[in-house]
DNA sequence: GAGTGGTCTAGACCACAAT
DNA sequence: TTGTGGTCTAGACCACTCC
C-alpha cells in the first residue's frame, strides 16, 4: 500500500504506453471497465486520467473513449531564470556593476519595438553581472518610463532590474528569441572576451497592461555560459 | 451556470491572486469553507484547489492550510521543436540531405557520454537540413547501437533521425544544453557561413532505457536561425 | 439506447500540524 | 484536541457519440 489508487493506477497506463502495449491513438480501457479491474470506485479511475489528460498522456473525447495522445513532439523546454538566482543555485557568488542608468532618446529600431514616437525619451540601462568576480552577463535594458517612472532612482546593484520590474509591473507576456552573435566592439572589453568569442544572446520584449514594458538583451561569453535543462 | 463549479472556484481565486486580495505567501480560506461559501461538497473544492495546486498558483501543506505559492520566477521556456516541423510551419520546404551514415568507433568523450567503453562500436549521422534550399541546421549525431540497430539502413531524407529514435525507442529523458560557438572548420562550408559568424549550438543527450540513447549536436548559422518563443 | 466521459454529492477515514 | 489537506466511496445526473 505505498502509494493512493490514483497513483498506481497512473503508473500502470504510463507503463502500458511505455511498454508499447498500448500505442499512440489506440483507446484504453473506459472508466467503469478500469474501476472494476483495480477495485475502486469510478470517481478514482476518472481522477487518474484526468492527471493523465492534464499531463498530456491521454486524449479524452465524451461519448467516445480515452485515447494515447501523440507523443509529446520532442519539443523541449528550457527556463530562463534570472541571473542572480542562476548564479546563487550554482553556489558562486553574483555581484552587478551599473555602467549605464539614464534617460535617453529612443533610436528608431528601439522606439519601433517599444511602440513609442521616434525620439521619445526612454530608460537606459546597462549593467555587468559577475559569477566569482568574472562578467558572465551583460544587460542592455530599454524601459518604457510609463510602466517605471522611478527606474532611475533604483540601486540595480541590490534588486536586479529584472526583479524590479517584475515588482512595479506584473509581466503579462513576454517574447524572446535566443542567438547566436559576434559581440559589438564595446562588449569585447566589458565581458571580457577572447579574440572572436561569438556571444550568446538573449533578448526579450516584456508586455505589460496594452503596450511593450521594456526590451532587454543579455549578452553571455560563448565559451563561459550556455543555457542547460532538462524535461 | 457557464462553467462547472470547480471552474468557478479556480477564477475566484486566481481573481483574488491577480487583484492582490490575496498575496504571496498569505493563506487561502480552507477547503470547508470554500466549500460552504460556494454551496458545493469539499470535494469539488478540492478538485479546484488541487488543479491550482498543480499549476503552481498555490502550495498546499497538509495540516496547515493552503497557500499563494511564490510568482513564477520570471522563467520563461523555450521549445525546441524539430526542424522538419518548424519549417513547415515557417512556411518554408525542408530537405534533408545525408553527408554521413556510418558505425565508428567511439571517440573517448562520445564514449563517455554515451557511457560505452572507449573505442565501442557506435553509429554517427551527419545531415544538413536545408529550408527553401539554405543550409539552417547540420545535424551530427552519435547513437547507441543496442537501442537503434536498424539506424544505419533508415532513409533519414525521408524520416528525420530525429523522429525515427522517438519511434524505436521511447525517450525517458533529455539534458540539452545552448550554445554560442565558432564553427569547426569543416562545417563552414557545409552551412555557408560568412566569415567568422558564431553557431548556435544546441546539444541533447537522450536516455531512454537504463542508458544513453544517444547524444545530438546541432549547429546553426548565428545569422539565420533563431530560437523564438513567448510566454 | 447503450456506452462514454464530465461533473457533483455527502459522507468517510487517514496523516499531519498547531495548540 | 481541533483543524487542515489527501484520499476514497457509491451513488447520481448530464451531454455527448455511436449504432
Amino acid at each position: 500500500m505505498g502509494a493512493a489508487s490514483y497513483q498506481r493506477i497512473k503508473a500502470h497506463v504510463l507503463g502500458r504506453i511505455a511498454d508499447g502495449t498500448w500505442r499512440e491513438g489506440d483507446r484504453i480501457p473506459s472508466e467503469p471497465e478500469l474501476a472494476r479491474s483495480f477495485k475502486v470506485a469510478r470517481m478514482t479511475v476518472n481522477r487518474a486520467v484526468c492527471e493523465l489528460a492534464a499531463e498530456h498522456a491521454l486524449t479524452r473525447l465524451r461519448g467516445s473513449g480515452t485515447f494515447v495522445a501523440p507523443p509529446r513532439q520532442e519539443s523541449t523546454v528550457v527556463a530562463l531564470r534570472s541571473i542572480d538566482k542562476e548564479i546563487h543555485d550554482r553556489g558562486g557568488v553574483h555581484q552587478a556593476e551599473v555602467l549605464a542608468l539614464e534617460a535617453v532618446r529612443a533610436s528608431p529600431s528601439v522606439a519601433i519595438e517599444l511602440g513609442l514616437r521616434r525620439g521619445a525619451r526612454v530608460f537606459h540601462s546597462r549593467l555587468i553581472h559577475r559569477e566569482d568576480g568574472r562578467p558572465v552577463q551583460l544587460e542592455e535594458r530599454w524601459v518604457t518610463p510609463a510602466v517605471a517612472p522611478d527606474y532611475l532612482a533604483q540601486d540595480f546593484t541590490r534588486l536586479t532590474p529584472s526583479d524590479y520590474l517584475v515588482r512595479v509591473a506584473p509581466v503579462a507576456r513576454v517574447e524572446y528569441r535566443i542567438e547566436a552573435r559576434s559581440a559589438p566592439r564595446g562588449f569585447k572589453r566589458a565581458l571580457e572576451l577572447v579574440d572572436g568569442e561569438p556571444c550568446l544572446l538573449l533578448r526579450r520584449r516584456s508586455f505589460s497592461g496594452g503596450g511593450v514594458a521594456a526590451i532587454t538583451e543579455l549578452w553571455h561569453p560563448g565559451l563561459r555560459y550556455r543555457l542547460t535543462g532538462q524535461f
